[in-house]
DNA sequence: TGTACATCAGTGAACGCGCGTTCACTGATGTAC
DNA sequence: TGTACATCAGTGAACGCGCGTTCACTGATGTAC
C-alpha cells in the first residue's frame, strides 16, 4: 500500500524501468569507469539499444540524471549522519558531515569522480544540480551559525580584500546565512575545500606511499578542522 | 651552438618529431578535452596514423609521456617562482608556490585535470611520475624546515593517533625532512590539500555563482595559510 | 460490457563514424669495410 | 672515396571493434464512447 499517489500500471512500469536503467548505468560507472556506454546499458537491461531512447533522450540526458541523483544521494547520506548527532555537539556534527562525505565517496568512487572530479568535456552541469549540490554546504553553515548564536564561536578577524568580502557576503545572503560574517565564511569555505581536497587526494591516489591509515588520517584532519573553526 | 652532446641528424630528427607529437597532443588535450586520439594527432602532424607508432608504442605510452612532462613542467614553474623570492621571506615563498601552482593549472587546464583530476580508467601512474610529482611538496617542506631552524616557527602541539604519527614520520624520513615533526607535517599536508582543493574547486567549477574574483580569493586563502602555519 | 482508436514500449536494421593497432612494403639515410 | 648492406621513418591497406542515434515497424496496453 504505497502512500504515494497511485500511478497507472503503465506509468509505474515506466518509472521502474527508468530506475533500472539508472541502476545499471551506476553499476557500469562503478565497474567500467567513466566512459558510460548506452549500448552496454541496454545489453544489460536485456533490451535493444534504441529502446533506451524511450526513457532518456540521449546519453547526456542519462548522465545528467545520474549526476543529479548522485548529488541527492550524497546529500541524503550527509544529512542523515549529521541528524543523529546531538544538536549541542557542534564539533561532532561537523565531523559527522565530513565522515559521511568521505564514506559516500568511497562507496561511490566513480560517481564521486563525476561530481567532484574533472568535468566531462562538452558537458555543462544543468540547473537541477545546484540545489542538491549545495545541501551539504548549507548544513555546514548551519553549524557555524549555531555556534555564533550560542556565543561559543567567535568569528576570525581576518581582513578581507574588498572583492572577496563582496563575494562572500553574496554567498551568505543568497543562502540565507546573513548571520555568518564574511571572514568566517572565508574560513568555512577553506575548510570545505580542504575536506574535499583530502577526499580527492585519497581517492585519486595522491596519498599513496604517504598515508596508510586513511581513516585515522582523515579523522585527525577533521578534528583539527573543528578546532580551527572554534567548534571544539 | 647547443652545449648538449651532439646527436646524429637522425637522432635529432627523431627527438624533434617526438617533441612535435607531444606538443600536438598537448594542444589537442587543451582544445578537445581528455579523450586524446592518436589518429587525430597523426592527422595534425601530417602523417599516417601508424607512423606515430615509430615514436610511441601505444596511446597509453603517449599519455604517460604527457603526464610525466606535465609534472615536470609544473614543478619547474613552481620552483622558478619560489626561487626569486628572498630566502628570508618564508611567507612570500609559500605564497609564490601557491600562486605558481594555480597559474600553471589555469594555463594547462586539461593537463592539470590529467594530473590532479580523476584518474583515467585502466591507467596506472608509472614510477617515473613520482619524483617530479613530489618536487613541489619538497619545496614546501623546505620552507617549513627553514622556519623551524630559524626558530620563527613553532610546531603545533596536536596529538596524533599512533598510525597517523607513524605514517607522517615515514613521509618525513623518506623525503629527508626528519627535522619536521609529525604534527607540523600533518598541518602542512592539510594546507597542501587545501591548496589543490582550492585550485580544483576553481577549475572544476565548484565556485561558480559563489566567487567572482578568483585571484583575490585565492590570494586571501594563501595568506591565511601562511598565518596558520606560523610563517607570517 | 464491448468496440474502435490512440498511446506507447520495444524491435531490428541501418547509418556513419572514429578508434587503436598490425603488417608487409618502399625508399631514404646511415654505417662498415 | 666508393660500394654493399643495415637501419629506420613513413606508407597504405586492412582488421575488428563499439559507439550514438534514427526510423519505420509491431503488438500489447490503455482510453473513450
Amino acid at each position: 500500500m504505497p502512500a504515494r499517489p497511485t500511478l497507472s500500471p503503465r506509468a509505474q512500469a515506466r518509472a521502474e524501468t527508468t530506475e533500472q536503467i539508472k541502476q545499471i548505468a551506476r553499476r557500469h560507472l562503478a565497474e567500467e569507469g567513466p566512459n558510460l556506454s548506452l549500448r552496454a546499458v541496454a545489453r544489460d537491461l536485456g533490451v535493444v539499444s534504441s529502446a533506451v531512447y524511450r526513457y532518456f533522450a540521449s546519453r547526456d540526458d542519462l548522465l545528467t540524471a545520474l549526476i543529479v541523483d548522485g548529488y541527492i544521494s550524497m546529500a541524503d547520506a550527509i544529512e542523515q549522519a549529521e541528524a543523529v548527532v546531538p544538536r549541542r555537539d557542534l564539533a561532532g556534527r561537523w565531523v559527522a558531515i565530513g565522515r559521511a562525505a568521505r564514506l559516500w565517496a568511497l562507496d561511490h568512487r566513480h560517481e564521486y569522480a563525476l561530481l567532484y572530479g574533472s568535468p566531462v568535456p562538452g558537458y555543462a552541469a544543468p540547473q537541477a544540480t545546484i540545489e542538491p549540490a549545495s545541501r551539504p554546504v548549507v548544513l555546514a553553515l548551519a553549524i557555524l551559525r549555531a555556534g555564533l548564536e550560542r556565543g561559543v564561536l567567535e568569528p576570525p578577524s581576518d581582513r578581507l580584500p574588498r572583492t572577496v568580502r563582496a563575494d562572500l557576503e553574496g554567498i551568505a545572503a543568497t543562502t540565507g546565512f546573513e548571520a555568518v560574517p564574511a571572514a568566517l565564511m572565508a574560513r568555512a569555505l577553506s575548510e570545505w575545500a580542504l575536506l574535499f581536497g583530502t577526499i580527492s587526494f585519497e581517492l585519486f591516489g595522491r596519498l599513496v606511499n604517504a598515508v596508510t591509515d586513511y581513516e585515522a588520517y582523515f579523522d585527525h584532519q577533521l578534528r583539527v578542522m573543528t578546532r580551527r573553526l572554534g567548534l571544539a
